[in-house]
DNA sequence: CTTGATTTCCGAAACGTTTCGGGTATAAAA
DNA sequence: TTTTATACCCGAAACGTTTCGGAAATCAAG
């Protein structure tokens, strides 16, 4: 490959010269930029980004670390849409994107601030890590700016990008008990998560304001998880014919419980309704189709990208971003007829 | 963050000694290698990558190409799927991975030589490239060893993954025959795939063998689109009342044609059977359940990540190879009553 | 005591850039 | 004419590694 070497020897011109030419500086005479451009063209050369790097001591490149990407990520298209805006934005910004996939092996072995300083990069945006996670600390604590996806976390070179998670969660609550709904299940998530609390909260809060009593025994524990939101729901619905309606802190938690219903012969919505989150692609195509409140990760991953690249170039902007989160209408909630 | 010399400083020896006892270079005694380590833990020294990628002229970083990685790609589990396993496998393989998306925009601006040779990538592997896209065939021609996924072509430093797609494709128009039906239809994708000729293929062969007389109009084309499909489905159901089977060269098209059949009133698989190709996600929810044939995109990533790194260190490997296609028999298909 | 081998270490060059601090003309001003 | 400004160019150092070639010290053998 090219180097700048050989477009100085080729051209006549020094090393210095060729380099200030071919970036655009303006000491450099209109006639011998042509000239070097041309010589440049002809020789295919491009500049070595590593040696750039090297020197300028910034890379251009933005990571996004996430954790456990592995095979059974598949289903979590959530994931996949939000390093889709990632990727969009942060192609348009002219920055380079590597993938960052932790396990808790790994980060024994190399601390989060290792992982930065090997490659030089010169932000990151997380996505995915537990709330305890070393990692998350190691980042907040670091110099390289990081911008946190659903993470409500600020610092100096801290930002984050969220949904009106508690609005959002609440008016899904609101819009069963609008529906007559009295007696409401509420599926909770891991419970270091921060969405699982903040959805916790709005069912409480809304449970109260409606002057409903909260029972500790209708909230239970799916952990993120089809199966074992099948597995706790099954239970659950047999031993309380009087709940009609499930809000469930996450879309797959919501198929767990709706295949919970099918073994017991219940009818989705008619017997029970059930109220998702995420709004994943299975959640229209599934029967009946998941009433839900929808996130914009596409939206997300773009925000915080783009966050994180004005925030690593010195500009000065707001630290955190929302995307706004809405509740889609299907066909997995009705009225209450009891 | 903490350099080499700054190692050696704090320990006394010299650079080379120091990067040679990180290395662990065998001339170096043991006592003063322990030393070095125990410095370099101390100041927390990690190497920087940029500088020896450039120095030893192998970044071990892959690229994984991608055309079009946008808003739209989200529903395509096939390739993030993929990007799992190629992720998975550089991860334990120790190498980088970096996410190239290009848009045919971009490639104007930017050779494909140039894109590796700026990164120095040691490989790339490269998936759902149309089989006339220019940077297919730089890739071929350029000296930085690359496996396409699902694009058989061989060379000196290119291999492939794909699966046994002919014999599975038959397999699944077989399978239709075999309950009795005589007037399939073939919903095809975009012409310059090549898994859409090799579909295609199967298709006509198998009518062949079985001396059914193969149709023109019995072809439609729905560019790998639900609504081409449904598109494409709707006026042609309506035409042909005789025909009782549809085989389909992607699932989305599938769902398109199964959205036909819902808006003229068919019942699937009693009016219409549906065969599918890909085993997306959503072949398994949507009702009723989708009989297609099952890739394994996973697999494959980690197989093409194998296969490139093995390339790029020299060793001798086949550079085919092969996962298996299966045929994922669900209650999309029914016995021809007719 | 010499010779040769072995062990352990190091200086310096190289990778391909960018950038600092000039330098040399030529043109404009005094 | 001399001074000052301007336009254009370049040498050399730096970024953090690796590696080539050799040097010094120690040890075994002759």
């Amino acid at each position: 490959m090219a180097t700048l070497k050989d477009v100085s020897k080729a051209s006549g011109f020094s090393v210095t010269t060729v380099s200030r030419a071919l970036n655009g500086y303006d000491d450099v005479n209109k006639e011998t930029r042509d000239k070097i451009m041309n010589v440049a063209k002809e020789l295919g050369y491009s500049p070595n980004i590593l040696a750039r790097s090297l020197v300028k001591k910034q890379s251009k490149t933005i990571g996004f670390l996430v954790t456990d990407l592995k095979r059974e990520s598949v289903k979590d298209n959530f994931l996949f849409e939000t390093l889709c805006g990632v990727s969009d934005e942060l192609s348009t910004l002219d920055y380079e994107f590597v993938l960052l996939s932790t396990t808790t092996s790994k980060q024994k072995n190399k601390t989060y601030g290792q992982m930065c300083a090997e490659r030089q990069l010169d932000g990151v945006v997380i996505q995915g890590l537990k709330r305890d996670d070393p990692y998350l600390l190691e980042a907040i604590e670091s110099t390289v700016p990081c911008v946190l996806v659903d993470i409500p976390v600020e610092g100096v070179n801290t930002g984050y990008v969220t949904s009106n998670q508690l609005e959002s969660a609440k008016q899904a609550v609101r819009y069963l008990i609008r529906l007559g709904h009295r007696h409401i299940a509420f599926m909770n998530g891991a419970a270091h998560a921060y969405v699982s609390t903040v959805r916790y909260d709005a069912y409480r809060q809304v449970l109260q304001e409606n002057g409903i009593e909260f029972r500790d025994d209708y909230v239970l524990n799916g952990d993120f998880e089809e199966l074992a939101s099948k597995s706790a729901a099954l239970p659950f619905l047999l031993n309380h014919p009087e709940v009609t309606a499930f809000f469930c802190a996450s879309d797959v938690m919501a198929l767990g419980v709706l295949q919970a219903t099918r073994e017991l012969g219940l009818n989705v919505p008619e017997d029970l309704s059930i109220i998702g989150f995420d709004n994943i692609l299975l959640s229209q195509y599934v029967s009946p189709p998941l009433t839900t409140v929808g996130q914009q990760p596409y939206e997300m991953g773009r925000k915080a990208a783009s966050m994180v690249v004005h925030i690593v170039e010195g500009q000065d902007v707001p630290h955190e971003a929302f995307v706004n989160n809405e509740l889609i209408l299907r066909e997995s909630v009705a009225k209450n007829r009891r």
